[in-house]
DNA sequence: CATGAATGAGCGTTCATTCAT
DNA sequence: GATGAATGAACGCTCATTCAT
């Protein structure tokens, strides 16, 4: 694979202003997001997706400055539908209990893993990650629900411990979600079971110890 | 045309006999695991990896009958160095509270997780399974750690639902792990205290409840 | 792991539709053929076919899977070219006589063999079968002109044995004019009036016997 | 594959004096004919043959300067099989007519190619030529026989034209028995009765013409 | 003499990227 | 703008041959 430098570093070459720009576009990232995840990086191909988005591939380097980008466009695209995800089952309806609170973020997690399970594997296994930021926001976004959670827990703040806490609290639900999902157990109910009362139980020994 | 009989491939291609032999594999793998772990998977190349060991290519397809097998070999001594550093914080004294066991258990993790850790996330996220073998084994042995907890703690033992909260645990601890390994605060006390803490509430809660 | 899709390899890549593609697969074709002769085929090189033709490599792949298909459509151009040959001498015209058909059929063959000696000797000698279609459907096509020359002369017919014979003589005339061309005696007149008659006494034998 | 200047070019490195180097080298020639029997030209190695035969690569280049020079040899003890099988249906007995002669010249040669077919075809179609002495000497001694055969025939002798007619027969024989064997039909009597009556047709010409 | 570990030029093939049309 | 033919550096891998042991 031959590596070259590309000549613009910008991450689009070209806002598209005009309406079948903007289709353009879609199609070739919709086109790219199948042909990630069917293949896999290493055979995610310029040629291919722009022979599956029905364009040529000049139109491709018409939008993107090299394949990095268009993949940076995907997981862009990606993570807004998984925070979709999460955030669906997040209503401001009269969550009460601990419990309720936990169930709604673990189905939140699942539901986010469940979007498109072979991109998002490929995705966070696979694709290197050309910049930080789109990565960093993601993370902040996500952990903030985390935060909302602990916050909502009965008990006195402590910022610094707080934000641990949420650290902890993503890191076990985000492991044991993925774990499940390599091995195609994403919707047993039994895990789902367990995994909210770990998420209870931490919960509840923070506020009582 | 007459049918060619191809000649087979096993996964070494030859045994070093020599000790001379013996000590090329040797710096052969050492020097492949060092350029995995800084290229990472994409850019790991038997040239580079052959150059950097000092010896030519064809050394390397001597013992390995390709580049995956060579990395099946890396990943086998990493899993072996990560299963001696948990077993390192295992051993059989007088350990009597769940709060010892779980700071053992996330001691032991930790590490695993600090022999080299970058090359651990390239062999875990980037580089493909060419068999599950290893991979299962290991992944058995390591579950085996985490039952061993669950099955030390008090309350009357359920195996399914121990079999279940096993991988909770594992996927937990491994993902929090992972996620403090990421951003580099995988020696933070704080963090490895509100661990301890998340496990602990998970045994006491499944004794309880 | 997740099972990769693999990209389908059909004999052709690509058909050419521009103008300036055609034209580049003649010259690769053509370059290659040159190559082919020359080097015999163990030391027929992509590369070296490459810069006869004044292209790169790449383009190569444009439009041919591998090596092979490439050699594969050199055989079938030379085929078409030593089936013409043979068809040359083969007008419909008031032949007569057992010796006129018999002299029209070597002078076919003699012909044949002389479009391009060496090519000719590589692709049938040194050049692995991919596909038995267009060999078979050359050599049928061949045995017809044998089996037209047996069912000419007199004498009743008899079909099993008619077939047996296209073989006995396409493969004696074959195998004559062979070993006169590498010997480079193909233009012999004294060789060729043993081989008509060879023929001829077979036939009338054929018919009396 | 790497094409080395071999440091000698004789094709003996040198000749066996002991009874162990003179079994050595038989050993090291008979894996070498099996191999390149059964994996062809293309992929026959000088490694493999190693092992096959039990030895060190390092002995074959013992006795033979390189690769080529032991693919000869293989050639040269086959040829003297070839010879062999022929000459084997050639005893001095009364042979009377020319039907008898043609038949013993047609199952010598039908012999001859039943010795090793694959080995056969091998070193026909694959192996290239690194002196035209062994197969030049070879073809002398194989012409031989047919001329004695053309020589038995009645009609007086006409030394130039008996050679021109020698050739024909030769190739054509050599042609049908050829085709024959690629087809697998080595064994057909109806073709062997057919070659035969070739045979016999142009003796007959011949002597009447 | 025999061994077999080591060499490295060279092969077939891929694919991100460019640019004439 | 859009096209797609063309490029060529770089990859994984082979195997004849050498030479220290």
């Amino acid at each position: 694979m031959a590596t070259r430098v590309p000549s613009e570093h910008g991450s689009v070459r070209k806002a598209p202003r005009q309406l079948r720009s903007r289709a353009t576009v879609d199609t070739i990232v919709e086109a790219a997001a199948r042909v990630l995840a069917r293949r896999g990086w290493a055979h995610f191909t310029t040629n291919e997706t722009a022979s599956a988005a029905g364009v040529s591939v000049g139109s491709i380097y018409q939008y993107f400055p090299n394949k990095l980008a268009l993949a940076e466009e995907i997981r862009k695209r990606h993570l807004d539908a998984v925070l979709a995800a999460i955030s669906g089952s997040d209503e401001r309806d009269a969550v009460i209990t601990v419990e309720q609170r936990a169930a709604k973020l673990v189905d939140g997690v699942v539901a986010a893993h469940s979007v498109d399970q072979e991109l998002h594997r490929v995705l966070l296994d696979e694709v290197p990650l050309a910049a930080r930021s789109t990565q960093d926001q993601f993370e902040a976004e996500y952990l903030r629900r985390y935060q909302a959670v602990i916050a909502s827990a009965p008990g006195k703040p402590d910022p610094k411990r707080d934000d641990i806490a949420g650290r902890v609290l993503s890191g076990a639900v985000e492991g044991v979600v993925h774990a499940a999902a390599r091995h195609g157990e994403l919707q047993s109910p039994e895990l789902r079971a367990e995994l909210i009362e770990l998420v209870c139980a931490y919960l509840r020994s923070r506020c009582t110890g």
